[in-house]
DNA sequence: CACCAGGTGCTATTTTTCTAGCATGCTATT
DNA sequence: AATAGCATGCTAGAAAAATAGCACCTGGTG
């Protein structure tokens, strides 16, 4: 599912190569069709390949991974998130990024009036 | 493991429990067997009672899912995270909240000199 | 102390997932 | 138009995971 969401769609060769430690084509092939069949994903196909799309809105699983996320590592603390993608061992925002982000937060503090 | 990194910790009734859909108890335990054989938790006994704990460290963990999250959904962006917590449809930041932000960001600007 | 409740260790069985491999069909290339 | 290259549909078998259930142990209670 995540390389559904990263790539926005893909085929079952690219979902098998984008895995960590992949397993053989059949068994993606196989993942996909229960995939699909437990409705979490669906297919169209082009020049008789099938293309693979997830039927949660990329919008809406994005929604509710970060609320999983928050819950799960942050103590349902937005701050916390923030702090940590700032702190950037993980990755490193440029100052460039940082000024929108200041303006992000002044429309916020003027919405919230 | 989503259950033990939010709770720190928990007996295998505990884990049952914060499943959604939860499996028979003892699916529950046959799960963290495996987990811990393969090593991704251990366990604690206390008065002959099992308590469940991740090996890599809430810290680390947090971190990578983090970061997995962010190209997974947001292209990689940590600005676009930050949008989507402010946007607040998912979780709203009260305005004590965006002021300890905007101090998070101004330090991450000194720090940047 | 005897008992009950709840947890553990095991084992056996069912269900689900993973895998291999082949026949068929479509594309694009030559 | 023939062919090589892939992708699909399908089947069958192997491997892994989920489940049920029982015997045993231990702590707390009446």
């Amino acid at each position: 599912m995540d390389i559904l969401y990263q790539r926005r769609r893909a085929s079952a060769a690219e979902v098998q190569h984008g895995l960590p430690d992949p397993p053989s084509y059949s068994a993606v092939r196989a993942m996909l069709r229960m995939l699909e069949e437990k409705g979490h994903i669906r297919h169209e196909e082009q020049a008789g390949r099938y293309i693979f799309l997830p039927t949660v809105s990329r919008e809406k699983a994005k929604f509710s991974a970060l609320q999983h996320l928050v819950e799960t590592f942050f103590d349902g603390s937005a701050e916390q998130v923030v702090a940590t993608l700032l702190d950037g061992s993980a990755r490193k925002v440029s100052r460039d990024e940082l000024n929108r982000l200041s303006r992000l937060i002044e429309n916020a503090k003027k919405q919230g009036v």
